[in-house]
DNA sequence: AAAGAAATTGACCGCTTGGTCAACTTGTTT
DNA sequence: AAACAAGTTGACCAAGCGGTCAATTTCTTT
């Protein structure tokens, strides 16, 4: 009778929904991410998920959904990426950190990566509203910033927008085009120390770009 | 009766065979370019060739056929910059012109650079001889006389693999990430000056990422 | 001008697709 | 334990898919 002490008895409600939906979005990641919306087949995402074809339905409405709700998912990731550039912050150490960030990205959230290169690829049919104002503001807001550091001769004059372009473009390819490095570089798969490696590389070419000799230390 | 002193009277043989492949094959990189070989329909293709759906088999057989032949263009485009990277080279100049030939590529070609970017992102099933022997070797080629240039001094210490990946990311994301860039940058479309700026922007931050000073002069 | 080769194409076919549904089982509440 | 809500799923459907084909037209050659 004192169940209400502990509600955790039976189970919350809605519990196996979360975990279902949870499920759904995952499998649908990785199928979305290889062949993109059109095509991905829900038979696919099923099967991936280990759920009837009729439960993905049930869940989620049409394929367009579940797709929406997977891209809805990774802007939130990809919006949640508190970076510290701020006007006070030293340059080598924001945009190292910057770097970091999405190096780690492309390896922990490869299949996020490549939906969203997919969906740009296709002309970016359900990110429009995304890419004209959210990203837009972003960048402008964190160009402004990068403007100020280059008027005060922190770093290389450039052009920042053209900066964060390059930057997406060298973090993304270890995500997007894995198979492309792994073929070059004769490897079944990235292992810890290549991915330090990668990101180092990244990392000093970008400040080296910016016209920033690295820091002396950053512990 | 001396039409034999005039071959092209008429017609040469199989000019109607290569004028409709060629049709072909252009309408289904573009519409492979958008969705990849899963995504695309056989309609579609057929619709934005201008020809009926039974004329793209009676050239090409099946669909995968078809996408073989454009990916195969497509690789003799791609083999075919004949760059000048020869350990005598100037570096700045090398490094220059190969950023500017791969951001004319992106510019010209944007829906080659887009079908592979598809492939790639799929796995790149039908481009592993090509990634693991082509590909790979041209990159070790190439490798050794940036090693060279390293070894002599004339620019930083890095990973010409790395140098590679970094560089193919930044031109190609012209290309295949089109729709982010003029959403960003609030244009319909790139004009000459935007590519003309574009390319710079890169260039200078390749050079300087190598540790190049860019070159006084480059007539 | 005759005849064979090449190209054209609407109609068609079997299969896969996204999506539905009703019958059913499991979970939750009282 | 009764009653209702939530979740499950095989079977099914219309639409769209890649691909075929035979009848026809258009070239090219002689």
């Amino acid at each position: 009778m004192n169940n209400s002490a502990s509600p955790r008895a039976t189970a919350p409600r809605g519990r196996i929904r979360r975990e279902n939906e949870a499920r759904i979005l995952e499998a649908a990641e990785r199928v979305f991410a290889e062949t993109g919306l059109a095509g991905a087949t829900m038979a696919q995402i099923a099967q991936a998920s280990g759920l009837p074809k009729a439960n993905l339905h049930y869940y989620f409405g049409t394929k367009e959904q579940l797709y929406q709700a997977v891209l809805t998912a990774i802007l939130e990731l990809w919006l949640d990426a508190t970076d510290a550039m701020l006007p006070e912050s030293d340059p080598a150490l924001a945009l190292a950190s910057y770097v970091r960030a999405k190096m780690r990205h492309s390896r922990t959230r490869p299949f996020a990566s490549r939906v969203f290169a997919n969906e740009l690829l296709s002309g970016a049919p359900y990110l429009t509203d995304y890419l004209e104002i959210d990203l837009k503001q972003r960048v402008e807001a964190k160009s402004r910033i990068i403007a100020g550091w280059i008027a005060d001769g922190r770093m290389a004059a450039l052009d920042p927008r053209h900066l964060f372009f390059m930057i997406w473009a060298m973090t993304q390819t270890y995500a997007d085009f894995a198979v492309q490095i792994r073929a070059v570089m004769s490897v079944e798969s990235l292992d810890d120390t290549a991915w330090e490696e990668a990101t180092d590389e990244v990392i000093s070419f970008v400040l080296r770009g910016c016209g920033i000799t690295p820091a002396a230390s950053a512990p």
